[in-house]
DNA sequence: GCGAGTTATGTTTTT
DNA sequence: CATAACTCGC
């Protein structure tokens, strides 16, 4: 029964592959592990196994394959098909995959298959509502912890009701009472928020034997990327799925592993030869993409992880480009100075599409952005989701939503005013009662408003103008008909266009008419829903059978890569995150700096700080020929300019400490292999330099160079209090509390680190 | 009911 | 600093 491909295939393959590839790519039946470092040619493999399968005379409607994003999807799919494979393999991402799931087998998951999707902001107005019907106070459980929590349990599986039983601190019964309730509102709204789609499926799968077997008999062989990252849902998704057959093909690499925050559990990869008995293991451990100066200072930076297997980077590719270390003033200087660089780099005839600029948090982008418009770079900043945040956007869209699911009440109340055509609060707490008390939905109850007595005439004609403004639009809605062919046969002759309802719908609604009104920011609105026509009528045309539910569904799964035009010659800006699985000839790498990377919210916990380790050494591996990392001596930080401390991760790299000018790098530097072993040294000659022997060398600094020191005394002037007495200081470095009475009369005690004080 | 203006507040990474 | 959540006057 092992399938195997044509001779003429494996040739063909075998010239393109090494020893190691090969054996991957064609082992192709019984479980399989590729535990693969950066640049190796995972994802490679892959693509490969999809056309040996499907060469082999494996349906490509057997084949499942899983993705990170949807950007990889699409390009797994392009290659594969460039290698000679027929399409029709699946190739998505979990959950893309659990949302067609869940749609098939709506019934037996106990879903209606026109369910909403909803995001984070969406999640929060449900969580405070939840919140408030408990009576608990969100300024005790903050709703987005609550949320965080939920989270994590609906990661591991632990639905509503299992939990129940198992809270038994106090804590964990007021989060069990909430999770209930959040569930029961999601559930009322027709709603699954991101974990749902996969604890539901998970569930789904587990509980319903036929639907595991159907599903085992459609996917056959189930490959999966990025397995490092899968959480626990996934990996009971993906044991599920592989049941029946044990075909899994796993690729990942544990150093790469950066979502553990999102609940991906690292012990799924490394546990996979027992969860999988009979796996074969393929290491490749070949990079294909790096230059040796750059693979090496990324291996000397991970081996700082302690909980990590050891794995080597074997070069492959020539020496040639470089990797820089580069310090700024500030981080306007560190952007003109990547400006420079970029400059430079397309004067040697670079073109800008091979450059990217990798940063810890999306706020960083904001002065590159600033700068390259000076400059007149051309760059494009990789933000998907960013778009379709948008309020404008989002409006529009909630119009659609209501049509598929008028149960959505956060749609439906975020479009019964907007435009405002007169429906108030007042009105809308009356309607929310009134459903309330009749036990029906919010749209439900806009057709029942004559029974509403205190809703006067004039107040009750405005929504029913409203209501039937709605039900006219959705008459230009088919039927959902779901996944039977039967019936889709029959409704098949007029063909289905979501751009022309949302045009519609945006010059029907009053939308339009009211940001026309507005001028110069409506203009821009007016701009951007354009644009979401022209990619509603993009997925129109690319789509087979084009449905408003479909359609919602997808742009809710839509991701940040997925936004990335590869094939434009701009420079891309993105997070270290987005950076996965991406690979560029140029690399610049901002802001590394104690506080941003690491992350001030991950210093606490070595388990953390090994994750931002990783996190940096995905962002180095990105880089084919040159690198260049930098970091800022100040840096403004929520409107306060702080004095930064170089990261802990440069010294791991190998950095020097100039003495003379009291500076980690003189003003750029250059690493190489050939620097190699003086670095250990000269970090403890930097850090005994600045304390004597001490350990904690990042508040020392400080002390030594810029945190002011205060007496009892002083007279001091604040930007917003004005001029006080200092009454106590507590020297904490970086943490000193000054407490200060000011003239005003209020005393107060203030963070030296966030507030500016000035001795006079 | 509505919008302008003010004040509090909370700050990572994302499918 | 940037945004959400308020207040207040029309």
């Amino acid at each position: 029964m092992t399938p195997l491909p044509s001779n003429k295939l494996q040739e063909a393959f075998s010239s393109r592959l090494t020893g190691s590839q090969q054996k991957a790519v064609f082992h192709l039946d019984g479980p399989l592990l590729v535990i693969a470092g950066p640049g190796s040619g995972k994802t490679r493999v892959i693509t490969f196994r999809i056309a040996a399968l499907i060469d082999s005379g494996v349906p490509p409607y057997n084949i499942c394959a899983i993705t990170f994003t949807n950007k990889a999807a699409d390009e797994m799919r392009q290659r594969a098909v460039a290698l000679g494979a027929s399409g029709g393999a699946h190739i998505s991402t979990f959950h893309s995959l659990c949302v067609r799931i869940l749609r098939r087998y709506a019934a037996f998951a106990g879903v209606n298959p026109n369910f909403s999707i909803y995001d984070d902001s969406d999640q929060l107005k449900c969580i405070k509502q939840a919140i408030a019907d408990c009576g608990f106070d969100t300024a005790n459980f903050p709703p987005a912890r609550m949320l965080d929590a939920i989270s994590t349990l609906k990661n591991k599986l632990i639905d509503d009701d299992t939990f129940k039983h198992q809270a038994d601190d106090f804590f964990s019964k007021t989060l069990s009472k909430i999770y209930l309730r959040y569930q029961q509102i999601l559930k009322d709204l027709n709603a699954l928020d991101f974990d749902d789609l996969l604890m539901d499926a998970a569930f789904l799968l587990e509980k319903h034997s036929e639907v595991r077997a159907d599903l085992g008999n459609r996917f056959k062989f189930l490959l999966i990327d990025e397995y490092q990252d899968t959480n626990h849902a996934q990996y009971r998704i993906a044991k599920a799925l592989a049941s029946a057959h044990n075909n899994i093909c796993a690729t990942g690499d544990p150093d790469q592993s950066i979502y553990r925050w999102r609940g991906a559990d690292i012990r799924n990869i490394l546990d996979f030869e027992r969860d999988w008995p009979n796996t074969l293991v393929v290491r490749l451990e070949e990079n294909f993409r790096s230059t040796p100066g750059i693979l090496e200072v990324a291996d000397r930076l991970i081996a700082h992880n302690h909980s990590r297997k050891e794995k080597r980077l074997i070069v492959t590719m020539p020496s040639a480009g470089r990797v820089a270390i580069e310090q700024y003033e500030d981080e306007a200087a560190e952007a003109l100075g990547i400006a420079e660089n970029i400059e430079k780099l397309v004067a040697e005839g670079v073109t800008l599409g091979k450059i990217a600029v990798f940063y810890r948090v999306n706020a960083q982008s904001r002065a590159l952005e600033e700068v390259f418009i000076r400059s007149k770079i051309p760059y494009q900043i990789v933000r998907g989701v960013e778009f379709y945040n948008r309020k404008e956007i989002r409006d529009v869209l909630a119009y659609l939503k209501v049509f598929v699911n008028p149960a959505d009440r956060v749609a439906l109340l975020r479009i019964i005013n907007t435009p405002a055509r007169g429906i108030g609060k007042t009105t809308i707490d009356k309607l929310q009662n009134f459903a309330a008390r009749r036990n029906i939905g919010l749209y439900e109850a806009l057709k029942h408003i004559s029974n509403i007595l205190s809703i006067s005439k004039t107040t009750a004609a405005k929504l029913i103008a409203f209501l039937t403004m709605i039900e006219g639009f959705k008459k230009q809605v088919p039927l959902d008909i779901g996944d039977s062919p039967d019936i889709k046969s029959k409704i098949e002759n007029r063909k289905f266009s979501v751009a022309s309802l949302a045009e519609l719908v945006f010059s029907e609604s009053g939308l339009e008419q009211s940001l026309a009104a507005e001028g110069a920011e409506g203009k821009d609105a007016i701009a951007n829903i354009e644009s979401l026509i022209s990619a509603a009528a993009r997925y129109d045309q690319e789509t087979e059978n084009p449905s408003l539910v479909d359609y919602l569904q997808r742009i809710s799964l839509f991701s940040d890569v997925d936004a990335y035009d590869t094939s434009a010659e701009r420079v891309a800006l993105m997070t270290l995150h987005s950076a996965k699985g991406l690979e560029f000839d140029n690399v610049f790498i901002v802001g590394v700096e104690d506080g941003l990377l690491p992350h001030e919210r991950s210093v606490d916990f070595d388990d953390e700080t090994e994750e931002e380790r990783r996190l940096f050494f995905v962002g180095i591996t990105r880089a084919k020929t040159n690198l260049c990392i930098t970091f800022a001596k100040y840096r403004q930080i929520r409107g306060q300019l702080l004095r930064t401390v170089p990261s802990q991760f440069l010294f791991e790299l190998g950095l020097s400490f100039s003495e003379s000018t009291r500076s980690v790098v003189p003003e750029s530097c250059f690493l190489g292999p050939e620097q190699g072993t003086h670095f250990q040294s000269e970090k403890e000659s930097f850090v005994s330099s600045c304390l004597g022997g001490e350990k904690n060398y990042k508040s020392s600094i400080i002390n030594h160079k810029l945190s002011p020191r205060f007496h009892r005394g002083d007279i001091v002037v604040h930007k917003k209090f004005g001029i006080g007495t200092v009454k106590d200081f507590a020297d904490m470095g970086e943490n000193s509390v000054v407490t200060v009475a000011f003239n005003t009369g209020q005393t107060k005690s203030l963070h030296l680190k966030f507030a500016k004080l000035v001795k006079i």
